[in-house]
Formats: structure tokens, C-alpha cells, sequence
DNA sequence: CATGAATGAGAGTTCATTCAT
DNA sequence: TATGAATGAACTCTCATTCAT
């Protein structure tokens, strides 16, 4: 589907792919996945339904290549994180890192977030689903004490609501990210060091 | 649409409208309300898509029917609370008590949390939205540090999504919850305290 | 999709099933399968396509029951032909059955044979190439000579397209029945008795 | 469209015309003509779908194309047969070269057969009945009674099909044919001789 | 209470075709 | 010679909903 190795290239003059992926992206955010249609996506485009086609093999893959192209850092992170001792000091650089890169793909979250129903019946569904057990297992300590591991868990759901729940308290964004992420940061340290007690006194 | 003043309600002769509740709950929390059709809903109980229209004007009436019938412990929890002084007690007593409504309507929960964005265009959008920033007002001091008012949305979303979460962990259901509850508790005394303090110290 | 155990008595009041088929059959035979669209046999009804999928699940399901309906009287001839000695006499009279058989569906049996391709992706195509290998199963001795062999598969196709090919030659329907019949036993009794005649000799 | 002279048209410099060719005839056969896209076609000859509009003008043109670069002898066969006295031996050798031209192209010939409710309304539609309707007044003789002009048509058709019906009965291709020839001759013998005794009788 | 029949709107998808480059 | 991009019309199919009986 057209395109040079490089994978910027896809602008050779109306760059339509990407224009496709941020108005379905901003509807499906929006309204949601289902009730997003393909009409609606190609009307605010002012191009035909079949150009859609032409771009991408499905509506599901629209929402596929948004996914893959947004959350590769993610992917990465998670990744590196895998290979990394499960230290305290690993789990706050996951923790600040992956603060960071919600921030850049806000609306993509906000989405995945509010169509989980739909979304786990498409292809991406297990993938994310992966990527949630991915960071699960480097975060929380299977040995740990139920309570610690509930406060990992907890610093995850923290990040990914927090923020959307943010919206309408006043403050720069930067400052409330940065809030979230300490009361993350706390949940994930205060875990870890009540393990590591527990693991003393045994 | 014709109950009774007893807690046994429709159980006449043919508790038709019972068991389209109880269908349409389980199918919406496994595909997603957009795609659960009505067609599927007559089909799974074996009776024609017009009984369904004989019971509840709409599908949306369904979903509004289970919703308030399943909830109402939990708005008049909400209610009782905002009545409160907001003292850190209120607050313990609103998070526990929370915590076992939730368990009572978990399924119904679990699908809110995972339909936000269809459920947000329906009529029972606005009054789960409300019913939430209730709950907020309740348990978040506007006047509070950034982080702590952090903490305290990040203790309701503990409870929402924790115990979901927790699925794949072994343990007894009664033991995670208490784990959950625990975390929650937690995150609303620290905030309490710490805004105590700076209050103290400003 | 309604009915008792009784198949005629799918006419109530506005026997649209039946209609359907009828109309079907029609655009079916004049312009192909794939050509006829849903909505060409809805306009010609004055109904909406809707309604067609209120009586059958799918377009290959009308063509299906139409094939079900009709092919009844040849499927339970190729079975009486099965059980029956392979004798000439068995021979003939399935011939002669068949022929008559044909002439009460030639509008479905003409879509058949021009069709073939569309139908051979469809359900009924197996269906079909079953019967018609079941009917030279009984007609054909495959210890026969080649050429009798296609003696027999010649007698099946004669009657096939015999009676098509005959339209534009004039004449009473019910006397080029009668000589397409001729020709199709004589052709299954040349094969027959050249038969007898080499096993004798061998 | 720019061959020249010789047989061994286009094969300049990439014989594209003549690999699209190929490749739509397998794909026609295989799948039928309404059922086989361009998309296809040029997926399975790894070019682009223009790249088939620089070569043909539509769909229906590189069957044309197909069905007139193939069937040059069968109409020359024809033309030759019009020509001659309609006597035993001219039907004969009809029969003869016309069982030999099919298997040269059996291919087109069983596309033809299975898919002639979609070619009929095709420029080759009639191209293709002229020639039957040709063939069929060599074979035929008019005043004959009516069960030898079947015999004759039967002869016609026991050619067309009674290759692809052999298809799963053992034997040497070329000993099928000869079998084949033998009954279609025999069938068109018979039908004279017949004619010849009625016409003495009369 | 319940059903069979029908509807209108709209969904996602595919098609043959065109055209500037 | 060839391609990438786009189009408009049509397709099969599903949906929530209505209504006479």
C-alpha cells in the first residue's frame, strides 16, 4: 500500500492515509468505535467512502495502523522494561516513562480506554490486552502480599484514568501529570518496600 | 411499567421482563452494548423480538431499566453520603460501603466501565457521570493539594477497575475485595492527613 | 420461518415466501445468479429487500430452498434408482422418470446448466454434482467399454440440454419430450446390450 | 490493438497482453466471469489494476480478446462446413475436426459451458450462439423427423460436455476423445440414415 | 401477552472504471 | 508503458422499530 522503506514518505502530495487516520481517530474518540461510520469519516474528509478503501482493507485496519503507529514507543518501553531487573529503581523509571508517553497519545488512550467492549473483539484487543499484562508482570510481584500488589495494579489505572479525570479541575496539564505520576510513583514504592520487609521478617 | 412494591417483582406467572433483564446484561457485558442486537437478546431466550418491544419501549430502556433497578443502592449511598460532614470517617465509611455495592452489581459495573463511550450518548450517560462526580465531590477536597485530590480519584478507580483486574490473581473473591479496599482506604486517609497537615501548616 | 409440519401451507394470507421464490427463480434463469441483485427481486415484488431477509437468511438461501423445493421428485428417483438391480429395464425406466421429471422444473434446470459456475461455489453445488453422479452411478457400468460409457453420459446431457436446444425448432413440447426421451434410450440401450454383447464374447 | 502480422504476436518486449490473457481465462474457469474481479486478475500477475486498462479497454474486452484469438478455427471450421454440401461425409468430418478444435481449447470451452447465463449478455453471447445455431443447421437437417435432429443436437453436446464428464474416469485423454467422437459420429450416421430411409419412404 | 410480517435507514464492502503524471 | 489515487454506483446484509391481529 504504496510507500518507500521509510515509513515518513506517505506524503507525496495529500498525504490522505494520515488525514484518514486523525479524523477517524478524532470521531472514534469521540463517539466511539461502533458508532463511527465510514461515511461519517469520509464526508468530514469531503472524500468518497472508497477512498477509505483504497488506504486501509477494513475500518478495523484504520484503527489497527492508528494503534500501531501511536503506541511503538509504548511497545518499546515495555520491552526494555522486561529485560530489566524488576528493582524499585526499574519500576519508577517504568512508571515515569510510561507517564510520559500516555501524554503523547492522550485521545488514542482516552479511546482504548472508553471502547474496551468493542475493542476486545478486534484484532487489536489482544494486543493491548498483552501490552496491559506486559506491564502488569514487570510492575506487580506475584510473591507480594495481595494488598502490594492491588497498590501496583492501582498505579497503572491511576496514570491511565487519571489524568482524563483531571479535565475539569483547573491547573496546567503539566502539572497534573506530574501529580499523577507522584501518586503513582508513591503506590508502586510503597509496594515495594513493604515487600521487601515482609521478605525480611520471613 | 408495572412492578410491584415487592422486593419479588414480575414473578407473576412468566417473569418475562426478569429474564430480559438478565439476558440483555449478560449479552451487553460480553459484546459491548452497540453490538449485542436485539435480535440476539429474543434469540437467546427463545421468544420473538416484539416481546421484547411489549416489555420496554426501546433498547436503550433496557439497559436504562437494569441500570436503575441494579444501582439504586449505590445513588442512595451517594445520597447519604453528600448529606455528611466530609470528615476523613465519611469518607472511610463512603469507600467501604462503596466497595461492597460494587460487589453486588459487579457484571453491571465492569460494563459501564467498559461502554463508556456508547453508554455516554444514552440517557443513563449523564446520571452515571453524575453519580461519579458525586462521588468525587464527596471524597475530593477542592481546596486540597493537586496530588492528594490524585489520590482520592485514584481510590475510586482502584475499586472500579482493581477487582476486575484482579481476576487472574488466585484468592478468594472476599479476600482481593478486602485487598482492593484496603489500597482505596489507604489513598483517601493519606490525602486526608496530608491536607490536614498543610492546612495546619499554611 | 413460520409454517406447520404441512410445506403447503406456507399461505396464510400473502404468501410472500412463495412469491419470492417465483420471482427469484424468474430473474435467476434471465439474467444470471450473480447478475440479479436483492434489490431487482424486491422492486419487481414491490416489497423492500428487507423483507427478503425476513424469509430467508441469505440470497443463497432463497436459490437454495427454491433448488430444495423443486428437486424433491429427482432426489427421491436417484434414490429408488440406486436401490433397484442395474438392469436395463432399471435403465430405462429412470430415463424415462427423469425426462419427465425435467420438464415440470425446466426453468430451475436451465438456470442449472447456465450457471454452473456461480452454483459450484454455492451450497447446492455439491448437492447437484452429487446427484448428477449418482444418476450416472446407476446409468453407467464402469466395467463397460469407453464408448458406452459416454453412451450413458451422452443419454444424461441429451435430456439436459436437449429440450433447451429445441425452443427455436417447432413442435409441441410434449412430442420433443418424447423425442429427446427416443434418443436418450436408445443411446442407454445401444449401451446396454454392446455391453452384454462383449461380456459374452469375453 | 497494435499485433502484428505474424503469429507470434506481442512478445516485443514483456508479452503482458498475452500473460493477462492467461491468467483471466484460469481465473474465469476457475471462479466464473461475474465472480472473477480485475483486482484479481492483476494480484495474481503482481501488476496494477491500470496496467489491465492499458492493454484492454474493459472487462469484457479481454474476454472478447480471449474468445476470438481461440476460437479462429472453430469459426473457420464453420465457415468451410457452410460451404459444402450437407452430405454424411461433410457431417463426419465436421464432427471429426470439431472434436479436435475443442480440445484445443477446452479450457475456454468449459468457461462457455458453465458460465453461459453471464456471457448471454455479452458482445460474445451472440457471437457464440451464431456459432452454435451455425453448427447445429450443418448437423441438422430441417425436414428431418424430429428424433434425428435431436440425435444431431445430441451429437453436438455429447462433444462439449462429455470431455469434462470423463474427467474422473480413468483412461488416456486422447482414447476419452476418440470414445467420444465415435458416439457424437454415430449419433449424426444414424440421424442421416434415418432421414435418407424417411425421405425414400415418403 | 404475544406473534408474524414488514419497513426504512444505514452499515461495511467491492466493483469496474478514469485520469493526471 | 505503467502507476497511484480517486470515484460513483451498486452490492449483500443488519438494525431498531412498528403494527395489525
Amino acid at each position: 500500500m504504496g510507500g518507500t522503506m521509510d515509513g515518513t514518505r506517505q506524503r507525496r502530495r495529500g498525504n490522505t492515509r494520515q488525514r484518514i487516520q486523525d479524523v477517524a481517530l478524532e470521531l472514534f474518540a469521540e463517539q466511539g468505535y461502533e458508532k463511527t461510520s465510514l461515511r461519517e469519516i469520509a464526508e468530514r474528509l469531503e472524500v468518497t467512502k472508497a477512498v477509505l478503501y483504497y488506504h486501509f482493507k477494513t475500518k478495523e485496519e484504520i484503527l489497527v495502523s492508528i494503534f500501531e503507529d501511536l503506541t511503538r514507543p509504548i511497545e518499546e518501553l515495555i520491552e526494555w522494561g522486561r529485560r530489566q531487573p524488576h528493582t524499585l529503581e526499574t519500576k519508577q523509571e517504568i512508571v515515569r516513562r510510561y507517564s510520559e508517553a500516555l501524554m503523547d497519545t492522550a485521545p488514542l488512550f482516552r479511546f482504548m480506554q472508553e471502547n474496551q467492549a468493542a475493542v476486545r473483539e478486534l484484532r487489536i484487543g489482544e494486543v493491548f490486552k498483552d501490552r496491559m499484562l506486559g506491564l502488569r508482570d514487570i510492575l506487580v510481584d506475584p510473591e507480594a502480599d495481595l494488598v502490594d500488589q492491588v497498590r501496583c495494579i492501582s498505579a497503572m489505572f491511576t496514570m491511565h484514568a487519571g489524568m482524563y479525570h483531571l479535565q475539569d479541575v483547573e491547573g496546567d496539564p503539566e502539572d497534573k501529570r506530574k501529580a499523577v505520576l507522584e501518586v503513582a510513583t508513591d503506590l508502586v514504592t510503597q509496594a515495594h518496600r513493604s515487600a521487601g520487609r515482609s521478605g525480611t521478617d520471613a
